[in-house]
DNA sequence: TCGTATGATTTAAG
DNA sequence: CTTAAATCATACGA
C-alpha cells in the first residue's frame, strides 16, 4: 500500500509536467481528446498493455548481456517518477519507448486509471493469498545437506572429510601405509569435489540474487504504470528463491553422488583388495595345514596371526573362512600346498624337538619358519609327514605328548578312518564336513572332490 | 585379454 | 556374536 500511494502521489504531482511535455505528439493528441473519456482510457489502457510487454521485452533484451542491473528501476524516488523516462533514457532505451512511456505517466487520467486498477486488484488478491502459504524444509535437501555436512564437503574446512576418510580407512583395516597413500589421495579428490560444489554454489547464489534483482527492479518499474503490491514482490522473490534452491538441490544430489562413488572408490576395501605378502600367507597357511584337523584358530591365536601378519583379527577370520571353504570344496587342489607346508610344519617341529631333546632349550629359533605358536597341535604335520614318507616317522620320545594330543583330537574330530589297510600313500580325505561333524549329525555330503582327493591321515 | 586366485562382503543359520 | 556358503570385485599371471 505504502508503494502505491507513494506512487499515486508521484503521478498526480506530474501533471503539470506531463502537459508540458509539448514534444510528445502522443500528448498532444491525448490533450486534445480530453472531451472522449471513455476513448481516452481504452486508450491508455491499450498504452498500458503495450508498454507493460515491451518494459519486459526491453528488460530481457538489456538485462542479460549486460550486468549493471541497478539502474534498472530508476530511483525509488516518487517525485522523481516523472523524470524516470529521462533518467532511463541514458539505459539505451528506443527514444520512441520513452517518449510513450512518459506520455502515459504523465496523462491526466492516470491518476484514476491507477486507482481503479488498485481496487480490482484488492479483490483479486486475496485469491492467489491461499496459494503460497507452505514452506516446510524440505526433508530431502535437508538430508544432503547432512551428508555433505558428514563428508566434509560443505562443512567449516577440511578437517570434517579427513576424519571421515580416517574413520573410514580404520574401519577397512587396511595396513597402514596403503591408506595413508590412499588416504591423500581421497582428500584430494574430495577437496576437489569441495572446490567445485562451493564455486558452483557461489554462482548459483550469485545468479540468484542477480535475477531477483532484476526482478525485484522490473517490478517497481512496472509498478508506476500498473499496481504493484510488496507482497507481490515478495511472493515472487520467494518464488524465485525456490526455483534456484531446486537447482541448488541438484548440484547438492550430483555432489553427493560424486562423493559418493569417490568413497567407493577409495575406501571400499573389497575394491582396494591387496593380496597379503607372501609370508603372511605363508604364517595363516602354516597354521592352517597344521591344524588341519580343527582349522578354528581362537581369539587368541587370530590375534597373535594378526600380529604375525600385519593384518587385522578380520582379515585373519577372513582368511580362515575363505580357506576353510575352499579347501573343503576342493581338496584335490589343496594336495599339494597341504603337503608341503605339512613338510614344512614338520621339519620345524622336528627341529624344535630335537634342540629340546639336545639344548633342552623351550626356544624356537628355526631358520627363517616363523612358527612360533606354541604348536599344540593336533598332530596334522606329523600325519601328514608319516604319509609322504609312506610309512611311520621315527617319533622322538620328546614328541610322544604330541602323539597324545593327536589322538585326542583323533577323537574329537572323528574324522578319521581306518587308513591302514592301503598301507601306501592312499591317505583319505578327512571329510572336510567332519570339521562340524562334532556337532552335526553326519551330512552324507561328500564334498564333490577330485578323483584324488586326498589328505594325509594316519591310521593309529 | 582372459581365466584363476583371493580378500571382502553378504546372507542365513545357530 | 561365529560360521558356511555364495557372491563380488579386484589382483595377477599366462
Amino acid at each position: 500500500m505504502d508503494d502505491q500511494t507513494r506512487m499515486m502521489t508521484g503521478l498526480t504531482g506530474l501533471g503539470g509536467l506531463a502537459q508540458a511535455d509539448v514534444g510528445d505528439p502522443d500528448s498532444v493528441r491525448k490533450q486534445q481528446s480530453l472531451g472522449q473519456p471513455q476513448q481516452d482510457i481504452g486508450d491508455i489502457l491499450q498504452q498500458i498493455m503495450a508498454i507493460t510487454d515491451e518494459s519486459l521485452d526491453e528488460a530481457q533484451a538489456r538485462c542479460w548481456p549486460e550486468e549493471s542491473p541497478a539502474h534498472w528501476g530508476g530511483s525509488d524516488d516518487p517525485t522523481e517518477g516523472g523524470r524516470a523516462g529521462g533518467g532511463m533514457a541514458g539505459g539505451g532505451l528506443p527514444l520512441n519507448f520513452q517518449h510513450r512511456k512518459h506520455a502515459l505517466n504523465c496523462h491526466r487520467m492516470k491518476p484514476a486509471l491507477f486507482s481503479v486498477l488498485c481496487e480490482i486488484k484488492e479483490k483479486t488478491v486475496l485469491s492467489i493469498r491461499g496459494v503460497q502459504e507452505e514452506d516446510p524444509p524440505d526433508p530431502q535437501i535437508m538430508r544432503l545437506d547432512n551428508m555433505l555436512l558428514a563428508e566434509g564437503v560443505s562443512g567449516p574446512e577440511k578437517g570434517g572429510g579427513s576424519a571421515a576418510a580416517a574413520a573410514a580407512a580404520a574401519a577397512a583395516g587396511g595396513s597402514p601405509t596403503d591408506s595413508s597413500i590412499e588416504h591423500s589421495d581421497y582428500r584430494a579428490k574430495l577437496a576437489q569435489i569441495r572446490q567445485i560444489y562451493h564455486s558452483e554454489l557461489e554462482k548459483y547464489e550469485q545468479a540468484c540474487s542477480e535475477f531477483t534483482n532484476h526482478v525485484m527492479n522490473l517490478l517497481r518499474e512496472q509498478s508506476r504504470t500498473r499496481p504493484i503490491s510488496p507482497k507481490e514482490i515478495e511472493r515472487m522473490v520467494a518464488i524465485i528463491h525456490r526455483k534456484f534452491s531446486s537447482i541448488q538441490m541438484q548440484l547438492k544430489q550430483s555432489t553427493c553422488e560424486a562423493v559418493m562413488i569417490l568413497r567407493s572408490r577409495f575406501l571400499d576395501a573389497r575394491r582396494k583388495r591387496r593380496n597379503f605378502n607372501k609370508q603372511a600367507t605363508e604364517v595363516l597357511n602354516e597354521y592352517f595345514y597344521s591344524h588341519l584337523s580343527n582349522p578354528y584358530p581362537s581369539e587368541e591365536a587370530k590375534e597373535e596371526l594378526a600380529k604375525k601378519c600385519g593384518i587385522t583379527v578380520s582379515q585373519v577370520s577372513n582368511w580362515f573362512g575363505n580357506k576353510r571353504i575352499r579347501y573343503k570344496k576342493n581338496i584335490g587342489k589343496f594336495q599339494e600346498e597341504a603337503n608341503l607346508y605339512a613338510v614344512k610344519t614338520a621339519v620345524d617341529a622336528a627341529n624344535v624337538s630335537a634342540q629340546a631333546s639336545q639344548a633342552n632349550s623351550p626356544a624356537t629359533p628355526n631358520s627363517g619358519s616363523p612358527v612360533s605358536y606354541s604348536l599344540p597341535n593336533t598332530g596334522d604335520a606329523y600325519l601328514s609327514l608319516r604319509s609322504l614318507n609312506g610309512e611311520g616317522l621315527n617319533i622322538a620320545p620328546s614328541l610322544q605328548p604330541q602323539v597324545d594330543t593327536l589322538h585326542r583330537a583323533t577323537h574329537l574330530t572323528g574324522g578319521y578312518e581306518e587308513l591302514s589297510g592301503s598301507g601306501l600313500y592312499t591317505p583319505h580325505c578327512l571329510d572336510a564336513n567332519s570339521w562340524q561333524d562334532t556337532t552335526n549329525p553326519h551330512p552324507v555330503t561328500s564334498p564333490p572332490g577330485p578323483p584324488g582327493s586326498v589328505h594325509s591321515d594316519t591310521s593309529n
